[in-house]
Formats: C-alpha cells, sequence, structure tokens
RNA sequence: GGCGGCGUAGCCAAGUGGCCAAGGCAGUGGUCUGCAAAACCAUUAUUCAUCGGUUCGACUCCGAUCGCCGCCUCCA
C-alpha cells in the first residue's frame, strides 16, 4: 500500500514518491506574526501536525519546514499602533504562538525559518530573477514580471487575463503590468529597512518562501502545505519566482486544508466570530480541539459550533471510557486455566484496527475514517468487556489490553488518549465545575445525607435530592464503590 | 463575471463502479438499578439535491438544472 495525497496542482491524488527514498521534504507556510492565532491557524498546525507524524509512523524519514513571517505590513502597522517595534511585536507574538503550540501539544518542526533572518536568500533571489530580465526595479521597488512565467496560474487553474477581469486588482502606479506582484519594496520613512542593491527596503511577503525553502529543503522538493486560501496569490507566485529562478520544477505535491468557519459563516473580527486558540482551550480540553477538528477530512470546510464541540467531547469520552474500563482490568488475576471467550470474528475485529487505520489514513490522510475505525474497534473492545470477569481468561484479558495498546499508539498520531484516562474524565469534570456555581462540598454533603436516606430506604427524601442536584446539572451515578457525580453541560 | 469545491438519516460525517451505504451525536428498546442516572449492548437511510446519459452494474464516471460555500485584495 502506498500512501495517496491529493495534490492542488494536478488535481488529483497521486502516490506519494519522494524524490530522495524514504525522505519526505516538507515546507508549510507558518504564520505572520502580528496578533494571537486562531482557530484557524489550529487547524493548519494539527493538520500538518499529524500528516508529519503519520509520514513518521510509516517509516519515512521527515523534514518538516515552517516559516515564521516577521516582517510585513500588518506588522509594522500593528507595531506603530501598539507604539512598538516590528521586531518587538513578531518576537512577543511568536512565543505566544508557541504557547498555544504547547498547549495543543503540537511538534515544533525540523527548521522554523523567520524571513529577517534571511535577507541575503531573498536579495539574492530577486537579483537572479532581475538578472533572467523576470524582474525590474520601479522606483526603489522590484516587481517580478508576470507575462514572464508562461505557466504562471498553473496551480490556482486561472489566467492572467481572467483576472484583470476580475478587476479587484490595486492599481500601482509603479507596477508596468497590474498583475505583476512586489518582490522587494522600498522603505518609507520610519519603517524597517534592510540594504538591498536596490536601496534600503524590505521584502516582499512572497520571496521569503521562495528564498527559505530553497535554502533548506532545495530547488525542488516533495511537498508544500498551507491553507487554501494561499493558492492564490501567495503560493502562485512562489512558484512563480522559484521556478523562474532554478528553471526547475519547485514542489511535487501541493497540500491545502479547509477552512473553519464559525456557526456556517467565515471568521473575521468584523463580524465578531474570532476566535482564538486560547479561548477555545479555556473551555475545551486540547484533545476535544483536536478530536473535532480530526472528525472532518483535512480539505472540508469545517464549521465550529457549541453543538459541534459538545458531540467531539462525547465522542472522546467514548473512547476514554473504553480505555478506562479496560485499564481497570489485570490480566495477573486470571486464570491461566479458562477457556477463550472470544470469537474468531472478535478476534480478526482488533485484529484488524491498524490495518484498517492505515487504509484511512493512506487515502489522503482521512481522520474522519480513521476515527470510524478506532470506534468500530471500540464497540468490539466494549462488548468483550462486558462478558470477561476477574476469572477470564489471561490470554482473553491480554488481548483487550493489546488491543487497546495498539489503539492508543494509533490516535496519539492525531493526539488524542495521550492523557491518563480517569485522569482526563475527571479533568472534564473539573472544567465544568470552576465553570459554574457549584460548591463541591455541599455536593458530597447532599450525597452523604442521600446515602443514609437509601440506607435507611427513605427514597422520597433520596430522590428530592437526585432531583434537586440534577436541577443544578449534576447528575449522580450510583455504583458499587459508592456514589459519584458529574456535571451535565447540555 | 472567471476559477475551484460541496449537496449522503434529526444533526455531524466517511465512502479511490459491484458483498447488508462506515462511524459519532441525538432518539428508541434493553442490561444494570429501590426507581433513576451514568456506562454498556441493540436498533435507526430500499437510499445518497433533481433530471438525463455511459455501463451488465453508479452515491461513486459524464452532462444539465437547482441550492450552498470559498478564492479572484491581507488572510490558515
Amino acid at each position: 500500500m502506498t500512501i495517496q495525497t491529493y495534490n492542488t496542482l494536478s488535481g488529483k491524488k497521486e502516490a506519494l514518491q519522494t524524490l530522495e527514498p524514504g525522505h519526505v521534504k516538507l515546507y508549510v507556510c507558518g504564520i505572520t506574526a502580528y496578533d494571537y492565532c486562531h482557530i484557524g491557524h489550529a487547524r493548519s498546525a494539527l493538520a500538518f501536525d499529524m500528516i508529519v507524524r503519520y509520514l513518521r509512523y510509516r517509516g519515512y524519514k521527515v523534514t518538516f519546514v515552517r516559516n515564521f513571517t516577521d516582517i510585513d505590513d500588518k506588522i509594522i502597522a500593528r507595531a506603530k499602533e501598539q507604539s512598538t517595534t516590528s521586531e518587538e511585536l513578531a518576537t512577543r507574538f511568536i512565543n505566544e504562538f508557541y504557547t498555544d503550540m504547547d498547549a495543543l501539544g503540537v511538534d515544533r518542526p525540523d527548521i522554523e525559518p523567520k524571513a529577517t533572518e534571511h535577507i541575503k536568500e531573498m536579495t539574492d533571489l530577486i537579483s537572479e530573477l532581475i538578472a533572467k530580465g523576470m524582474a525590474y526595479q520601479s522606483g526603489n521597488d522590484v516587481y517580478y514580471i508576470v507575462d514572464s512565467f508562461p505557466e504562471y496560474g498553473k496551480l490556482s487553474k486561472r489566467n492572467i487575463e481572467d483576472m484583470k477581469a476580475g478587476a479587484r486588482i490595486s492599481v500601482n502606479e509603479q507596477k508596468h503590468h497590474p498583475m505583476d506582484f512586489v518582490l522587494w519594496k522600498g522603505s518609507k520613512p520610519g519603517e524597517p529597512t534592510w540594504d538591498s542593491p536596490w536601496g534600503p527596503g524590505r521584502p516582499g511577503w512572497h520571496i521569503e518562501c521562495s528564498a527559505m525553502s530553497r535554502k533548506y529543503l532545495g530547488e525542488t522538493f516533495d511537498i508544500h502545505g498551507g491553507g487554501q486560501d494561499l493558492i492564490f496569490p501567495h503560493h502562485e507566485n512562489e512558484i512563480a519566482q522559484s521556478e523562474g529562478a532554478n528553471d526547475k520544477p519547485f514542489v511535487k505535491s501541493w497540500i491545502h486544508h479547509g477552512f473553519v468557519t464559525i456557526r456556517d459563516e467565515k471568521m473575521s473580527k468584523s463580524l465578531g466570530n474570532f476566535l482564538t486558540i486560547r479561548d477555545i482551550l479555556a473551555h475545551y480540553h486540547p484533545e476535544i480541539l483536536r478530536f473535532f477538528i480530526f472528525s472532518t477530512h483535512y480539505r472540508n470546510p469545517l464549521d465550529f459550533s457549541e453543538t459541534a464541540m459538545r458531540d467531539a467531547t462525547a465522542g472522546l469520552e467514548r473512547l476514554y471510557e473504553c480505555v478506562a474500563t479496560v485499564d481497570a482490568l489485570d490480566a495477573g488475576n486470571g486464570d491461566r486455566q479458562a477457556a477463550s471467550i472470544l470469537s474468531a470474528k472478535d478476534i480478526k475485529k482488533v485484529a484488524e484496527l491498524e490495518k484498517r487505520f492505515q487504509e484511512a489514513m493512506d487515502n489522503d490522510f482521512n481522520t474522519a475514517q480513521a476515527q470510524g475505525v478506532f470506534f468500530d474497534t471500540v464497540k468490539t473492545i466494549n462488548r468483550l468487556q462486558g462478558k470477561i470477569t476477574p476469572k477470564s481468561a489471561v490470554t482473553d484479558i491480554e488481548f483487550l489490553k493489546n488491543g487497546l495498546a495498539t489503539l492508543k499508539k494509533l490516535a496519539a498520531i492525531m493526539g488524542l488518549l495521550r492523557e491518563d484516562a480517569q485522569q482526563f474524565l475527571a479533568a472534564r469534570k473539573e472544567q465544568l465545575v470552576a465553570a459554574s456555581a457549584i460548591d463541591p462540598a455541599a455536593v458530597e454533603a447532599l450525597i452523604a445525607e442521600r446515602y443514609q436516606c437509601r440506607l435507611d430506604k427513605k427514597w422520597a427524601r433520596s430522590d428530592e435530592i437526585r432531583d434537586k442536584l440534577l436541577a443544578q446539572n449534576i447528575e449522580l451515578h450510583d455504583g458499587p464503590d459508592g456514589t459519584t457525580w458529574s456535571v451535565n453541560d447540555s
């Protein structure tokens, strides 16, 4: 079996074939560091985190590069608003980004280049383009000649004439052609500047990725990724720059993930539906966000809502409940002589977990399908677990524990089931208690009173206490070891 | 206007022409319980927006129609 990935350039799923056997070179466009990251950034980071982990799990060596844009118009404008420097602002939000990524449990890429640390690589690349007649200086700026690259538009499937007809292109007196894009911007007074052959200025946005990917991954590499909104103009322009300068194919396969919407509206600050990662993590465990994001294929749109998060919470808790029950089994107490109660069908279902997971993930990283495989397996494990007693066959207990171990290993590729099950379920409760006006001590007191009532068979008072607590969204669970309680958030 | 994508049960969501159209949430029935709740088990689409076409056979391929979304300006 080979891994199939959807390539935006060809518009088809293709078998992964690396330039260097067994080694995937991956470049992903990272953030522009001028604000806190939102849930869309989280989807991007989590999608590629999953992809890298899966490729490594499948035996590939992966060199993963993700850049930081730490100089651009938005950074300059925001720094001015806050009366600080671009450098300070960018550094601050890169640190905030790391805080969010750490909270989400996202692994660091191998290389995280910053634009401002690669000015020389960028000016070299621009000089090459000028020397080849593919760029020109105009005033203090340098522009790319879109007409010099015949394949311009091949990624976004559009042509230059259609785009001019779109008539949304900003008028700029400096450009010879309206579609030409800036490689180098002459600086205005008070802006950060670097020296260049064209005078003091700063790089355009697209050139950094061409320059830094070439430095760290070479002129041609395997996979380039980012959000679908980057297809045009950013990635189209990267192709024009890199292939124009190198005369070699830039990237073999492009991976673009879909957007996150909020209650079916695109996130935007003007609509007031802009949710940052930390907003969400204040209410939900990071694994719930991961579970939610991976419940849809990465290329499809994903709609964030309270309902969707509640569904995700219920689903993830179902997985953790299974883990918790199997964790509680102890093979050491089993009977070495007892016959197995496992049917061939049950054994097959659990044994095929890993194979079915790989089939799903090999199919363009279909995490939604893979989650389905998890649940299907959990259903079998739960059913068997219900039949297991402390005196069951040791081999049966070990079989379930092994199945669970495999499940945890595979779920970890999506960053799921990494917590201790009991702790996860308990943490959920604590979070809900903290978010409510519930006094745990008062609840415990009522439970104690109810316990005595039940011993005395005073069912009326016992049920009254239960109903009273339920009115506060507190659910009681009577078990053999006493009564526990949880908060119902729906 | 140009380009791209989507429309599968109450909701979410897989499905790379052919065994009963995965899975989750909610619902329903059960096990458990003093009664419940929680948990677990079982169950829930003669049908895949509509209409045609290709094929022995289509949710899957092609065309048209309707509806929704994204990009074309910074954007994950």
